[in-house]
RNA sequence: GGCCGAGUGGCGGAAUGGCAGACGCACGGGACUUAAAAUCCCGAGAGGGGUCACCCUCGUGUGGGUUCGAGUCCCACCUCGGCUACCA
């Protein structure tokens, strides 16, 4: 909206108004720059409302601070009342302080948390920081500033923010990531995963009763091979090496040779560009740590079902999890020697799945069905089968090819993408269901980590393939009808049935899928298989700021690393990071820890092994990945938590943040949950029971006019209108709209150029705004994500200065439904900062030199009708709570104080009622007028309002009577009227009358309570 | 391309299948004031008629459907937003 011109701020002299004066240009910071002007008033008396944010809230912080309002109790207020786990997502403190979007969801979880408080529950409402992270790392490498220090001023700074807002946190439960006695536990879950793997084979049912296959156990409980255990102990630690929850591997990493240093992804832009710099970025293979979360795929999918979480986080996870069920193929590598049929007699002697030395080539498909298609065959580069298979003739094209691949970087594949490429290896298979002689190609279309790294190709049925082979000049085969004879079977993709497919044809695809798995298992040529999307999680980072692994790697004689790594000994943790000076990348790809001093990086075992540090570190996930379990028990020093707390505790009852953790976060620390669940050391299955992602707030909306580019000819448009429109350039934002960013006209796709306006180049007519020298242009406004750039950035210190927190939350909570985006508007913020000056003067003394109650405040019993609006309001302030519906919630209140603040005298009591509804919205102001309301301790344990329906009932009530489902008049019955008292007090009525004269009523609807519906004709 | 979500006044938004637009912003009018601010009161979906304490028509992205009755349920389409991207 515009910001008319026009004033809004007053000088004034007294003291409890000064807080306006001190920043008069604080509107202009505040509201789009561009769209206000300041006129200013100056009086000497005061005419500001008295309700003093300034005063009031330092002063309730410091009561809740000295009297610790806030510290979890040991027991429940009611007895049986029973506990709430109300947690937020932990910050990340940057250098920049809260943003506004941050208390939107602690504002939610602070009422429930105050709510359930008045209701007797025990509640745990804790705080912390996730606090590694790569800007205080890079902070750092510029000025030469500990991370550590950057970090934990970082945390005082949003310690003091979160408590000038008035949350209710348990301060004495505040962690964060990067303390050492978190470490410690962090390193602690590491090992427990490091000595672990995972036996999918394992039968056993799970706390909720459900059976469940598939269980973390100790790594000391893995069988080993018999012909593992004859190679020696070497192979033996291997094997065990091989099978762990947390293990290495080479995996490639974001290499940027300019910068010398690796990149997180997140460094990494869309183009393959590194973020800093925009240099070239590639990939380069590293030895790595990764979690075995893959193995929990079957346990993070079917858990979800319970869980209840917003049906669009769980299908985001489950998509991410990507379970798929086909089918392995085994297709035989033709010897040139060998007829096809030959092949198969002796494929079909061997057995599934094929013995290591058959020349095979195993494919994953979840379209059995159309083998009878697959015209060719696809290996990723990578598929080690490639270095056998390939011919003399096409050895060189396939090593070329191989090689642009691996040093493709995104910009390339993503670009690439658009075009297929690939290289025929000159080898060929034998499809199993037909014989049919297949080429086998080489594409990196084709992923080597998802199946077998090989496909067959289906041009005719899958869209990939058809573009292959229409570059390649491939042969296309149709196996499926789709049921429309109409459409081309060719680039069908759907189910229908299976044509050209031999004594298959007619069978429907769903049918057919199972019948020639089937048929294929028997024969030995392949088998039913799940294939998940879901990857190992890559755990390591090239980083300082982050945890130490707590392992050493061992070294041969000559200091090279032996490949194998033992533990650090659990007395030994936390491993702590070294002092260093320099962060600066060398040049490397080695991580900054590798040059720690030699004392922290180099030890000799007890058993002579000379040893080295592992100089990875963890991702910033780990720390954020079981915090949820500290917070319960934040100062253990024996245990990462006590089971008897744990198990009183968990699971988390309502966990409220945003939904850019959909996927990451909520996946990895339910990963670990499960993980030390089976190794017995938690007792729920899953952390979080209740989720909610709380909406973004985008920057205030701003005016917006589009222009054409001057290059267009206006006398192209044939319509008048628009000629006329577009005369000048101009266009009516109506015909306007943003495409990927760029903004289009509708009518003819012209590029157009959007405008910023302030209010003096804007007329306002009617409802519309326009512009002021065109006026038939009308005028858009739009809300766009905040950004530094788009200087729409909102500071809640800001707002808090100028209206104070009460005021920031209320209205964070009346803008709209918490899971949605919205729009920041600061005259919302003057809206709910001018209700809060009504609740002021309705129970205080605005006149007064002290904050007394105002004399209209007396102890007299309420009237019926008072009765009714008070009840009426506690029901519905409770029940919206319960829903998480806060807007609502905060309009009843406003409904209310519309309604007492003109009534003469109000009862105290209600007034008391309504002060402890208003209490988990806006605590301090509640806290203020409950004690002007004559209380001495604080409200925080004061049982909430109970609503009486007897007391809600009219006696008559106003219900509307239809005519064809027409509304034509409403009327007044008693509450209890039944059916047929309804349709006689309508059909009386006047108008209704009139509306039925001479015609035929051919049905008669009535509703207790609700309306009457004459059906005629 | 795929998946998920959403379209209601000038704006943010309300509405167990039952009076569309609660509450708030912005706007207009009035009271108070030398004036302004602050505060309080009143008005308002759009269009039309009028014997101004009243009535009619249209109205929740578009087109169909179910129903006595649809913003709400079903089908198709359009637009916007978010996430994801060759997963065979």
């Amino acid at each position: 909206m515009p910001q008319q011109v026009s004033s809004r701020v007053a000088f004034s002299e007294p003291a409890h108004t000064l807080r306006r004066i001190e920043k008069p240009s604080l509107h202009g910071k505040l509201l789009p720059k561009s769209s206000v002007t300041f006129l200013l008033f100056r009086t000497t008396e005061s005419t500001m409302p008295r309700y003093d944010a300034k005063r009031i809230e330092p002063k309730w912080q410091a009561f809740w601070a000295e009297h610790d309002t806030f510290a979890t109790p040991d027991q429940p207020q009611q007895p049986g009342a029973g506990k709430l786990y109300v947690l937020d997502m932990f910050p990340y403190p940057s250098a920049n302080g809260l943003h506004v979007g941050h208390p939107e969801g602690y504002t939610a979880t602070d009422i429930v948390s105050r709510y359930a408080r008045m209701q007797g529950k025990h509640v745990l409402h804790p705080m912390g920081w996730d606090a590694f992270g790569l800007p205080a790392e890079q902070h750092a490498i510029k000025t030469g500033t500990h991370p550590r220090e950057t970090t934990y001023a970082n945390i005082d700074n949003f310690r003091r923010q979160l408590q000038m807002l008035g949350f209710s946190y348990d301060w004495s439960r505040e962690v964060s990531t990067t303390d050492e006695d978190y470490v410690r536990w962090t390193q602690w879950i590491f090992l427990q995963l490091f000595d672990s793997w995972f036996d999918p084979e394992f039968e056993w049912t799970g706390p909720d009763g459900k059976k469940r296959t598939g269980k973390g156990r100790p790594i000391s409980e893995l069988p080993i091979p018999a012909e593992v255990e004859a190679e020696g102990a070497e192979a033996v630690r291997r094997f065990r090496d091989e099978h762990r929850l947390a293990y290495q591997s080479e995996a490639p990493v974001n290499w940027c040779p300019e910068l010398g240093t690796v990149l997180a992804n997140e460094e990494v832009t869309a183009d393959g560009k590194s973020e800093r710099g925009n240099f070239p970025v590639e990939r380069r293979k590293l030895r790595q740590w990764m979690l075995r979360i893959t193995s929990y795929a079957e346990r993070l999918l079917s858990e979800l079902d319970d869980l209840d979480w917003p049906e669009s986080v769980k299908s985001l996870q489950r998509n991410w999890i990507g379970k798929s069920v086909g089918a392995e193929v085994d297709f035989f590598v033709l010897d040139p020697n060998q007829s096809s049929d030959e092949a198969r007699k002796q494929r079909a002697s061997t057995g599934f799945p094929a013995k290591p030395g058959d020349d095979v080539l195993r494919v994953y498909t979840t379209r059995p069905d159309t083998l009878y298609g697959a015209t060719y065959m696809v290996v990723a580069p990578e598929h080690p089968i490639v270095d056998s298979i390939v011919t003399a003739e096409q050895k060189d094209a396939v090593e070329q090819y191989r090689q642009k691949a691996a040093h493709k970087t995104d910009l390339d594949r993503t670009d690439l993408a658009k075009e297929k490429t690939g290289v025929f290896t000159g080898a060929y298979a034998i499809n199993p269901v037909n014989g049919e002689k297949t080429p086998i190609w080489i594409a990196d279309y084709v992923l080597m980590s998802y199946g077998t790294g090989a496909i067959m190709a289906v041009p005719a049925h899958d869209e990939r393939d058809l573009e292959f082979a229409q570059t390649f000049d491939l042969p296309i085969i149709p196996v499926v009808q789709p049921g429309d004879e109409k459409t081309d079977p060719i680039g069908f993709t759907e189910h229908g049935t299976a044509i050209n497919s031999g004594d298959y044809n007619g069978t429907p695809t769903a049918e057919f899928k199972k019948k020639i798995t089937a048929d294929l298992a028997k024969q030995g040529l392949g088998r039913e298989a799940v294939n998940f999307r879901l990857r190992d999680w890559l755990f390591s980072r090239q980083r300082y700021w982050g945890e130490p692994f707590p392992i050493w790697q061992e070294l041969d004689e000559a200091g090279n690393p032996t490949g194998f790594v033992r533990a650090v000994d659990e007395a030994e943790l936390p491993v702590t990071l070294p002092d260093m000076d320099d962060f600066a990348p060398k040049g490397t790809p080695e991580p900054p820890l590798s040059a720690a001093p030699e004392e922290w990086l180099y030890r000799t075992a007890e058993d002579g092994t000379k040893l080295r540090r592992e100089t990875n570190s963890m991702p910033q996930w780990a720390g954020s990945c079981w915090y949820y379990l500290r917070f319960c028990d934040p100062k253990n020093g024996d245990a990462f938590i006590d089971p008897e707390k744990e198990k009183y505790w968990l699971p988390v009852d309502l966990y409220i943040g945003g939904a850019e953790h959909a996927v990451l976060h909520l996946l990895y620390s339910r990963f670990w949950h499960k993980a030390m669940f089976d190794l017995g050391h938690l007792q729920s299955a899953e952390p979080f029971q209740k989720l909610v992602n709380q909406g973004m707030i985008l920057g205030e909306a701003e005016l917006t006019g589009y222009r054409i580019p001057p290059d267009m000819d206006v006398s192209e448009q044939t319509d008048e209108m628009m000629a006329t429109e577009l005369q000048g350039n101009w266009v009516s934002a109506r015909d306007a709209h943003e495409v990927d960013g760029e903004w289009k006209q509708k009518s003819t796709g012209a590029t157009l150029e959007a405008v910023a306006l302030t209010a003096e180049q804007v007329d306002k007519k009617g409802n519309e705004f326009h512009l002021k020298d065109r006026p038939e242009i009308v005028v858009d406004s739009r809300a766009h994500k905040m950004s530094k750039s788009r200087g729409n950035v909102i500071n809640p210190d800001e707002v808090v200065d100028v209206y104070g927190a009460d005021a920031l939350r209320l209205y964070e909570m009346f803008m709209g439904p918490l899971e949605q985006t919205k729009p920041w508007s600061m005259s919302g913020v003057e809206g709910v900062f001018r209700f809060l000056g009504r609740v002021w003067r309705m129970i205080a003394d605005d006149n007064a030199e002290e904050p007394v109650i105002n004399p209209d405040v007396q102890d007299v019993a309420a009237t019926e009708e008072q009765d009714r609006v008070l009840h009426r309001t506690i029901k519905a302030v409770t029940e919206d709570i319960d829903k998480l519906s806060f807007n609502t919630a905060i309009s009843r209140m406003m409904e209310f104080v519309n309604e007492f603040s003109g009534q003469k005298p109000r009862p105290k009591a209600a007034m008391s009622d309504f002060t402890l509804l208003l209490a988990p919205f806006a605590p301090h102001l509640a806290e203020e007028l409950w004690q002007l309301l004559g209380n001495d301790d604080t409200l925080t344990y004061t049982p909430w309002p109970k609503f009486d329906e007897s007391k809600i009932a009219e006696s008559e009530i106003e219900i509307p009577v239809q005519v064809n489902g027409k509304l034509r008049a409403k009327i007044r019955i008693p509450a209890d009227a039944d059916r047929q008292q309804m349709q006689d007090l309508a059909a009386a009525d006047e108008t209704i009358a009139g509306q039925l004269e001479g015609k035929n009523i051919v049905k008669t609807i009535a509703v207790p309570g609700k309306l009457v519906n004459f059906v005629v004709k």
